[in-house]
Order: C-alpha cells, then sequence, then structure tokens
DNA sequence: TAGATTGTTAATCGATTAACAATC
DNA sequence: TAGATTGTTAATCGATTAACAATC
C-alpha cells in the first residue's frame, strides 16, 4: 500500500467514497462509472478517478468500477482488513455512546474496555463492556495488545492521561477531548473537535443568512 | 461581516485560533505578535497574518494583536456573539453527552430540548433538560424559535427526521448520524462522521508503520 | 528614532478540473 | 467494431508561503 505522496486532502475523501460504495453494495448495485458516482457523491469525476488512481488503477475503461471490488480495495488502503484494539479513557455519556456505537466492532475495531476515574462506574458492565479504574490503565495495557485509546475525558486531564498513554506503548490517540494533545512524533492523534464543528456551523448561519436573503421554501407557521 | 470570499479552508481554522486565545487569556496574555502564535499553534506566522486580513486589520505594526480583542473579534466573525437555540433528537447516549456538555450553553448555545421515539425516556430530566416524544416535535417547534437541530440517531432514521425538521423551519443542521443528508440548499448541514474520522485514524496506522519503521522511544514492557 | 511586526503583494506550491488518447 | 469510460497528462484554479514596504 503505497502511502508515499497521498495528500490528506485524499484520505479525507477515502472514507467518504467506502460508505457510499457500501450503500451502493446494499442496493445490489455491482458495477458504477465515476460519471455515475460523482452524481451521487456531488464531487466531480474527475476527481474520483484521480483520486482513486494513487492507489491503482481499480477500473477498466469502457465499464466502470466493480462495486465489491473497489469496496474492498478501499477497506485494505484504510487498514480495515486487520483487527485494532481499543479502550476507550472516559466512561461517561461520550465513551459510553462510542462503545455502544455496534459498527466499529463490525469492521475490526474491538473495545477491550472502559477506563474512568470515577470508582463508582468500575465493574459495572455496560453491553458487556467492563469499565476499570485508572489505577488499572498501566497494568492493564502490560497484559493486552491496544493499538487505539479513545481519549473522552475533560480537556484538563487530557493531556495527562495521554502521557500516561503513550508510556505505555500506545500508537494511536482519537481525541475528543477539547484541546491539542503534545505527543511525540510517533504517536498518532486524530482530533474530534467537536465545539470547533459547532462554530463552524455558527459561522455558515451567521453568514449566509446575509447571502441569501432567507429564501426559505416553507416558513415556520408562528401557532 | 463580509462573509464574501472567505475560503472553507479559512472557517476550518478560525476556531482553533479562538480556541488558542482563549486558552492565552486564561494564562493572563494579554499581546501576541503572529510569530508567538505560529509556534503554539504548528502554524506558519504568514497564514495566520493572512487568515486574519481577511476579516479586517485587528494587528498592529510593531506590537502584534491585542488577545482580549481579536478574541471578541473573532466570536464576532463566528457568530458567538448571539444566542442559538438548539434541540436535539435522540436521547440515547451522544444525545446525552452532546446535552450535558456545559460549554456550549456557556457560548450561548442554550439546549431547548430533546427527543426521542423511545416513550420511556419522555419527560426524564437529565440534569434539568426534558425529553420530549417524537410527535411533540411539530408542535414544539412551532411555539419555539428553534435555529439548530442535532441529530443523534441511527443513520435509517436521519433522512426522515430532517425532512420533518426542514418543514417546520429548521435553518441548521448537526448531523452526527453516519449518512449524508438530502435537504434543500438553503438548509446548512455540518457533518460528524465520527466512522470517517476512525477510518482515517486507521488509514494512518496502517501507512505510518511502513514509512517510519517503529521509530518508538518506549516500548511495551510484556508483563 | 530604531526595532518590531503588521498588512499586503508577489512567488510558489499543490490540488482540482478539463481534455483526450488508450483500451476494454 | 462502435461506444463507453478509464487512466493520465495538461491547464486552471486556489491556497500557502515568502518577502518587504508601511507603520506603530
Amino acid at each position: 500500500m503505497e502511502s508515499k505522496g497521498i495528500s490528506k486532502a485524499i484520505i479525507v475523501r477515502l472514507p467518504r467514497y467506502y460508505r457510499y460504495l457500501g450503500e451502493l453494495m446494499e442496493e445490489g448495485v455491482e458495477r458504477i462509472s465515476s460519471g455515475e458516482l460523482s452524481e451521487r457523491m456531488h464531487v466531480t469525476a474527475s476527481q474520483i478517478r484521480q483520486d482513486l488512481n494513487h492507489f491503482g488503477g481499480f477500473g477498466q475503461q469502457g465499464y466502470g468500477y466493480n462495486v465489491r471490488t473497489l469496496y474492498e480495495e478501499i477497506a485494505k488502503i484504510l487498514g480495515l482488513d486487520n483487527e485494532h484494539h481499543m479502550i476507550i479513557i472516559g466512561a461517561g455519556n461520550l465513551g459510553r455512546a462510542i462503545a455502544n456505537y455496534g459498527n466499529f466492532e463490525k469492521r475490526g475495531f474491538i473495545i477491550d474496555g472502559l477506563f474512568d476515574r470515577d470508582q463508582r462506574l468500575s465493574g459495572v458492565d455496560s453491553r458487556g463492556m467492563r469499565v476499570y479504574s485508572m489505577e488499572e490503565l498501566e497494568p492493564f495495557l502490560e497484559t493486552h495488545m491496544v493499538d487505539i485509546a479513545v481519549l473522552a475525558i475533560p480537556k484538563t486531564a487530557a493531556n495527562e492521561v495521554a502521557r500516561r498513554l503513550v508510556r505505555c506503548g500506545i500508537s494511536a490517540i482519537w481525541n475528543f477531548a477539547h484541546t491539542d494533545l503534545d505527543v511525540p512524533d510517533n504517536v498518532i492523534v486524530e482530533n474530534v473537535h467537536l465545539s470547533e464543528s459547532l462554530m463552524r456551523l455558527s459561522y455558515t448561519l451567521a453568514n449566509q443568512k446575509a447571502d441569501e436573503h432567507m429564501a426559505c421554501g416553507e416558513k415556520m407557521s408562528d401557532g
């Protein structure tokens, strides 16, 4: 899998291709052209072909792409062909939301446990998932092969926990804390900064109004 | 607030500037140069100056930027200077996680209620937050001014609920469902596709290994 | 004033789109 | 074969970086 020279922008789009191909499979579609896919996804056909060709010639002239083959190829590129073991730090609502979302497990992301500093949550099973105390973190990581740690804790605790995880050899952190982590370069961090996402929405809301002159089709009835 | 010609890339960065300026304020820093800020944020000073100048000359030659002023200016640009009313569709773990994250309210995002099709959750207060049944959605929106609807429901229900929201005049949807929404152009959609985020992490994990030859500082002790 | 740092223009770099020859 | 559609090169577009004159 040649990772050289693949731009960030392509990697952002790849999971979206994967999702649309999955939907096509569910619909029983066997082949698709870049043109048809471009209409569905609202991107240019040129971009689709360009993107896919960074990884190999998955298509066939005059035919298009085989949906299942392309789906599986992208899975391989994304590293979904082997299992990942995760732990979730923070067993609050967010941590439990991630733990209970079954589709991650289906894609090979296995959740080995949750950790929370609140002792009262320890041991409690939520859907067969075990919750450990934070003191058990290091011993746990010594006896379990864990790739990914999910950080679902307040920002004040984030960097301290990140340090502990790094010291135990964690290679990737999925960070939901509202702060940037300061970790060594070899540790992968994927941020989900929800407040930033909400602010982008807010920006669009504040600035679209000026542009679009309230071109609403329907209006709220004022009950 | 000139929204003309502001690129997507800048809007993505703006909330991050805002966050760092907030941190600086907490630290009691009063002024900062683009150079200092660039070191903290790991972006170029040139980009910071270029970005900010799209909205106005907030700095002063020889001095830099006043932290508080810049913070407040960016708040205005992002539309954080006026209140937003939100409802959350889906009172599962994810919906409740968003409802319970107090900082949204602090920034003026007021949550007026949660909705869930599971009648058993109705009426139950979680931190003073009321949960309504889905039948109450339309009557509620007729009597309350709501800007933003948060979609924290399975993808299978997402588009149907989105249609109902649009019919009631909702102007923006913060979409956590694992699918793209099909709504009119005047409705703003901000997606949080968590599975795509996890796949990007997976990609980096799968492809970094090849590059970096496991240059870990510390190794896991095999207990 | 001298030093610092901005605002802004120009140069570079990269990503997207268009076009078309190759080929199934 | 003729038609369709890819893979790929070339053209365009936009975003980032560098440089420096303006100015506090």
